[in-house]
DNA sequence: TATTGTTATACTCTATAACTATA
DNA sequence: TATAGTTATAGAGTATAACAATA
């Protein structure tokens, strides 16, 4: 055996894969002019319509620093914001039909690029890594916002 | 199954761990004020002294962006850079004790922040993970710097 | 001539602090 | 009072272009 234990060993190969994986996604983002954060937010926008504050709270990022960046995508077409019916004080974040556009043109250089790679495993070997890998991922943003704040009764 | 193919999941999932290793790994860089850039190179630089545009090429940066990046790494004591002998035109770049240090208290930190993900696999599932990952890898960048220009024989 | 690296410049990403509006 | 979001500001990361030194 290797002198480190079978998660040492495991975390070697997440981390160099996932630095392999951001190379990729961040090379063709900047073909379309589009930083890896971007391109993660449209991803999310694919099927979902979070808060500004929701995006921020799972992306890791300051409010103040995605008001930038989707003020930058909002300029560009790629999405819209408008009010939330329930909190006059919240922004929903909407893709637009070009946002969406270019999101699925985006994927597929993505999944075309990673091909080379994924296609060393047979079929079987790519299931079995999918499982492997299933367990250890934390779950999306929930596609449906709960209650910012339940209803309260009399108290 | 699914309405995608084997590959398409594998690619998810893959792209999802990524973001989640690379959420880890900036969080933890950060608390010591390091980009992931940084972190990455002084991970390189533990067991290899690459010139200056080596670490350009592997790391997919312009030379340019590299030298602020090397040169605030250097500020801090993290590392510092000495001519080449063969090539007096190159740098090449060594990390510092201090640099190492870091570097092995950043390693275990992360081990540490993975380790709840990595723990919902058995060992016999972990290695078979690891094993199922390994041909998907580019390999590092090389140890031993190759001969820059082959030596000519008598043309 | 070509390559290695640095510098000047410009733009994006990012966080902190101060602010407005709503809850 | 607390929360949602924006703006102003400042620093780091990034690329392009122009440059010096060496090959």
């Amino acid at each position: 055996m290797a002198p480190d234990d079978s998660a040492d060993t495991l975390i070697d190969g997440l981390v160099r894969s996932a630095f392999q994986v951001m190379g990729v996604l961040t090379r063709i983002g900047a073909e379309h002019d589009l930083s890896l954060t971007q391109l993660r937010v449209l991803g999310i926008l694919r099927d979902r319509r979070p808060r500004m504050s929701d995006l921020a709270a799972f992306l890791g990022l300051d409010k103040s620093t995605l008001s930038g960046l989707i003020a930058r995508a909002e300029q560009r077409g790629l999405l819209t914001r408008g009010t939330s019916p329930e909190d006059k004080r919240a922004v929903i974040v909407l893709i637009t039909d070009a946002g969406r556009d270019l999101t699925q043109r985006l994927d597929e250089e993505i999944r075309y690029a990673l091909a080379p790679a994924t296609d060393r495993l047979d079929p079987q070997q790519r299931e079995q890594l999918a499982q492997l890998l299933e367990p250890l991922l934390s779950p999306p943003l929930s596609a449906t916002p709960r209650p910012h704040r339940p209803v309260r009764g009399t108290p």
